[in-house]
DNA sequence: CTTCTAACA
DNA sequence: TGTTAGAA
């Protein structure tokens, strides 16, 4: 056993939380007129309510709808946003994998409080560890003690 | 009251 | 993109 899912175990489907339109648009700060265009030239998705024809929100796309505020902000054209959003989270995707599998828990190494990310060499003798130290992060490897 | 579609003084 | 109208 190893990871992320060991020390943060989450069994919620976040994408089961969703959101109407207009919750969406103060969160985030847009239209719900930009939100429809958006969605029409494909850059997010909705689902439909059953009874309704209201569309909600996932958090997967609450997600997008942030980056693409988020690079419209920082001057980039609705396309340019939405191209810059689609790499972001694939990024993201690669950042969580990482941390999925490297990250094993929080300990203490001189008071402070140490990062485990796993073995460092092939033969798994050895511990590569993060030690933070306010800003800073001092990465040491550390011989793994021998266990009965 | 909120959301939807369609259209543009 | 904003706004507005009329309907759901």
């Amino acid at each position: 056993m190893s990871g992320l899912k060991n020390v943060f175990p989450h069994k919620m489907d976040l994408n089961q939380l969703i959101f109407k339109i207009g919750e969406v648009s103060k969160m985030v700060n847009v239209s719900t007129r930009q939100l429809r265009y958006w969605e029409q030239k494909g850059y997010i998705e909705s689902i439909r309510d059953d009874n309704s024809s209201s569309r909600v929100f996932n958090m997967e796309n609450l997600n997008r709808v942030n980056l693409i505020k988020y690079y419209l902000d920082e001057g980039m054209t609705l396309n340019g946003a939405h191209v810059a959003t689609e790499e972001k989270i694939a990024k993201m995707r690669q950042i969580r994998l990482f941390m999925m599998h490297a990250f094993q828990d929080v300990e203490t190494i001189d008071g402070k409080p140490a990062v485990n990310l796993g073995y460092f060499d092939k033969n798994k003798e050895s511990i590569l560890y993060g030690i933070i130290d306010e800003q800073d992060i001092e990465y040491r490897v550390v011989e793994k003690k021998e266990e009965k």
